[in-house]
DNA sequence: TATATTTATGCTCATTTTGAGTCTAATAAA
DNA sequence: TTTATTAGACTCAAAATGAGCATAAATATA
């Protein structure tokens, strides 16, 4: 793979494009709508005519896709200055994160195709435990590069922040601090022991291999480092990291996925990407396999009774092997609410 | 006041334009620095020679108001198709929120000015109880608003928002659900309820007034359905609806005020605004500048403590009247984890 | 000087929320 | 009819939360 993944570009008159990160859940798996072989996401210029960035993503996404778009959220605006127009101004592009029923996903124009998005963070998916990749080859790398840091003390954050964003706290060198300045208080035994996983910091996680120069996408990359401290990349680390997309499209994605993470806690979102009935069951699956993890059955239905979001139809749903499922759909009368409440999920099972 | 504040305005070639929301914490006041007379946030365009959006802001902030910037978070980004560059495409301009440190406030150039953020958003300011404008008048313009809805289903959920954004469940109109579909669970008692101010709602509450055409920036202003319901806006409602902004200034502020009400629950964001060295009254005083609501002080304490993020001194400071309080620093040692871990704020006093 | 007032700070306590488990029910496949 | 499998009810201890009282150490005032 000797393409290069940050070439330039030249532009007509407009400066301003809009990028969607589509999702939907079809068969248990979280999916993103991508264009031109999985390399891009779907996109286009914002138009003299457009009468909002919202009108915009609506029109372009619809006409790229033929899909109809329900919830859309605004994500992070971006500046490409390898892409420039005429005058020399530098592209900025608006991403946008839509949500798509499964159900109603009808026929796609050849050029647009639904990825699971694993695809392009393997590391991401936890849903059968931690993926391996992550202690056996992405931790070791991201250890060498913080090694080769000039001085100690950004060795010593970037270590932290491995043990932040990896969860993989054993050995907490307690970052050097004042050996008890204020006596009394501030000294408790309760310091990081952060060693957990945080599904929502996709984002940070993909910037710090960015920045560490281990995805095909980043300038440095490969890292020229590794040689150092005899630790190589193995042959197949392209496969292993991900697919890599053009310009910055996979951090957008990234961006995406850390959004709908953290929301997904407090905000009952999931409702966009559900069909019109469904059990808990597969309500709790598509939590899942958005979040990365499992979730305690339990505690899961606890929370949703209490939010009172669902109610029954009545209908049971034999589809499985085991007993029956109730069949609920959303309330609809309460979609206020919905935009406004606090909505909780339980933590991982 | 006949000045419109949506007039139309003509650019360069460039089309997008940052747009920064400074806040300080001066005298226990929240501030938000302006320029214009306050009728203008700092901005200015996007240039070709900028490396990032970021590098413009500060570019741009610096310039236009000396001021030495800190922490610096992207918010939201909006389209003004009232303003067009010579090839008519809109002007899209990036907003951004930064925090700045009382302490390092040097002079300021002449056009530059802190404003306290509640003469703007008058009725956020609960630290004294909640407004009487909101009950007197705020309240029952919107719920006249609500009456003119065409269909009855609208006038409910204008007032279902209207309850929702401003804390003022009474007559809890349960929206006409259903009569019991499914018969046995999701009926529980504990529908809405949610009486509550919610600090963070600053957005939602602007843009309902905004949409109801109950302030100056808004295009229907001042609204004609008042006559009909014999309420009347009061000659000095100018005054007391806050003041205005051109463009969507006043929006972008309030955008900044929900995220940082949002954020500083679960980030420890404060510290961007505090001196070097404060007392826990001094601090809480300023997350209560920011979140407009009082706190109770042992649980603010309580949390601190358990998050571990400040140290003694081991000085105390007696300018106030009573004891003398201990003073405190930021944990500088930790700020990573800062960036990472999750900070609570106690509920209200 | 004695006393009231003010601010800081320590501590308790009932309630709610959370994490994690056991146990029972109802179906399909063998 | 047994077994595997999925759904769903209930329990329980630990932690977090909301709200209070009590005490300490200063200044203002009678």
């Amino acid at each position: 793979m000797t393409l290069s993944y940050s070439h330039a570009h030249q532009q007509g008159s407009g400066t301003t494009e809009v990028v969607a990160v589509l999702v939907a859940i079809t068969e248990h798996t979280a999916r993103v709508l991508t264009v031109d072989q999985g390399k891009l996401l779907p996109n286009g210029p914002l138009m003299p005519l457009h009468r909002s960035l919202q009108a915009g993503v609506r029109q372009w996404v619809e006409e790229q896709t033929q899909q109809p778009l329900g919830y859309l959220e605004q994500l992070y605006t971006f500046v490409d200055t390898n892409r420039r127009n005429v005058d020399g101004h530098a592209l900025v592009y608006v991403s946008y994160l839509g949500l798509v029923q499964e159900t109603q996903t009808p026929k796609l124009p050849s050029q647009a195709l639904w990825r699971d998005w694993y695809d392009y963070f393997p590391w991401e998916n936890h849903l059968d435990g931690a993926p391996t990749i992550i202690t056996s080859f992405i931790v070791p790398a991201l250890l060498a590069w913080a090694q080769e840091a000039d001085d100690v003390i950004t060795q010593q954050r970037r270590r932290q922040r491995i043990e932040l964003c990896w969860g993989v706290g054993e050995a907490h060198v307690l970052s050097q601090r004042p050996p008890s300045l204020g006596a009394s208080a501030a000294s408790r035994e309760q310091l990081p022991e952060n060693k957990e996983w945080v599904a929502e910091h996709v984002l940070l996680r993909y910037e710090m291999l960015y920045e560490a120069g281990l995805i095909p996408e980043a300038p440095s990359y490969p890292p020229s480092y590794l040689a150092n401290v005899s630790t190589e990349l193995p042959k197949h680390w392209s496969q292993l990291i991900g697919e890599p997309m053009y310009y910055d499209h996979r951090r957008v994605i990234a961006t995406a996925i850390s959004r709908l993470r953290a929301k997904i806690e407090y905000r009952p979102l999931i409702f966009g990407l559900m069909p019109e009935v469904f059990t808990l069951s597969q309500l709790q699956q598509s939590v899942e396999a958005l979040s990365g993890v499992r979730l305690h059955k339990q505690n899961f239905r606890r929370l949703l009774e209490a939010q009172n979001l669902v109610m029954e139809t009545g209908e049971s749903s034999s589809a499985q092997r085991g007993r029956p499922a109730k069949l609920y759909r959303f309330r609809h009368d309460i979609e206020l609410q919905s935009l406004l409440m606090d909505s909780k999920l339980p933590k991982r099972k």
